[in-house]
DNA sequence: TCAAGTTGTCTATGATACTAGACAACTTGA
DNA sequence: TCAAGTTGTCTAGTATCATAGACAACTTGA
């Protein structure tokens, strides 16, 4: 028997999309036991070898825990991102009873193509601070983002970010007291090489990416940016009315 | 000299998604000429014959033509969904110049789950309709959803929905004359076999996963859904402030 | 016309992925 | 204690993935 597809990937992975998306929508419940692995073979129509490659995967990612004799187990829980007009990462990641962090991976400079012209209303080829970041909850990296400032109004942006590690206290350094989000654009995608590094994902996961701009209280644009969230790490919220 | 990451995703699909994703982000306008094989090739570090493969892929899902002897060419584009309070698929995608359509899937029985209770402010094991629909603009599938509505207050909604074909239209059909978004949430995962095939997807897409709640103007639950939306064909717009 | 650059097709080789079967090591509950 | 069910480890064979090189077929611009 045989089972060609040929999509480029591989069945053990698969087979562990499928046990994931299982644990994500709750199907699989956290400490509960999953089925055997002769089971889960039938189910997905593999050898038992592939569903053992699809269960290391992803207890290598910390998901599941495998006890010889016994079974294997689930561990895991998702970050609930809510996308408000007053979005701040420090704020969600802290409610949620984990630590933020930031870390700037590089602060350079760039000049305006028509889209990021547009957005932050400068002249198409105009002097940008480009900002390059991971922001993390506890140890865990939730998402990398791109962030683009205009040179003129913002100068020395770049070193003043890897002082203080947030964007609002950067903002702040400027004289903007409030800012709140504009516009807010989001699709998938899988992570390329940069990214899965910098978010510690393995190749071939899918990321949230996110296109933001925002805004201060007279409706300027300040800054905008483009993140890519660890897709299994976080759920985003919609609030609406 | 040799590539082993062993993610689960082949090479040459990796190649493809980053083309794919220079296409989304604009890097390769459409009617614009790739660069050469050899090119592409290098810059991914890989055989020419593997970005042979990463294109030929891309070309049976005509996002790309090659022309021998002269190169190969971009043709592509994604759907704006805009979440809003008031989000109807069919005003959306009308409004994109396409033609929206609706197809049933299948209709069935159900009993509500703890999460499925708690959202429509049913009792855990109370009857539910549960509808399977895939949502195509022109001809192609834009998202399939599964929708569950009690049992109750809707009775014989399957049989409904595959005369109208439209959720706006069903409700109508029970004295409901208007109703909106109450909450949103979203996530990404890879597309399970089914939705694959539904989505006219090839195995290991990302799907944007979208949980909503609509509810009456008394905010009283009337549905709730879980759609998957194919990644690769929409972009939603968050509209703030 | 012609040279340079492009995609299309062939052969060949080694590494991975997947299947198949067998058995060991261990846990659990009767 | 013991049987049934679980995960862990080994061997082997077939198919796919990726590399490598060579050359054909075709387009473009000088």
């Amino acid at each position: 028997m045989s089972m060609q597809e040929s999509s480029g990937v591989a069945l053990w992975r698969q087979v562990a999309d499928g046990i994931e998306r299982g644990i994500a929508d709750g199907r699989f419940a956290a400490g509960e036991k999953l089925p055997g692995e002769m089971e889960i073979a039938e189910t997905y129509r593999v050898n038992r070898h592939t569903v053992r490659r699809a269960l290391a995967a992803l207890a290598e990612r910390g998901l599941v825990r495998a006890e010889r004799g016994s079974g294997t187990y689930v561990e895991a829980q998702r970050l609930a991102y809510p996308l408000r007009s007053r979005t701040r990462f420090s704020e969600i990641v802290g409610a949620g009873g984990h630590e933020p962090r930031g870390q700037l991976i590089e602060a350079g400079e760039d000049i305006a193509n028509r889209e990021i012209a547009r957005e932050l209303c400068l002249k198409i080829g105009a002097p940008l601070i480009r900002i390059e970041a991971v922001r993390l909850a506890d140890r865990t990296p939730i998402c990398v983002s791109t962030t683009w400032l205009s040179a003129e109004r913002f100068p020395d942006a770049g070193n003043v970010f890897a002082n203080v590690h947030s964007m609002t206290k950067l903002l702040g350094h400027y004289g903007v007291k409030d800012y709140h989000r504009a516009s807010t654009r989001i699709t998938a995608a899988i992570a390329d090489a940069t990214d899965a590094a910098r978010l510690d994902l393995s190749l071939g996961r899918p990321v949230l990416v996110v296109d933001a701009t925002d805004v201060d209280m007279l409706d300027q644009p300040l800054v905008t940016k483009r993140s890519r969230f660890a897709a299994e790490r976080v759920e985003f919220l919609v609030e609406n009315g």
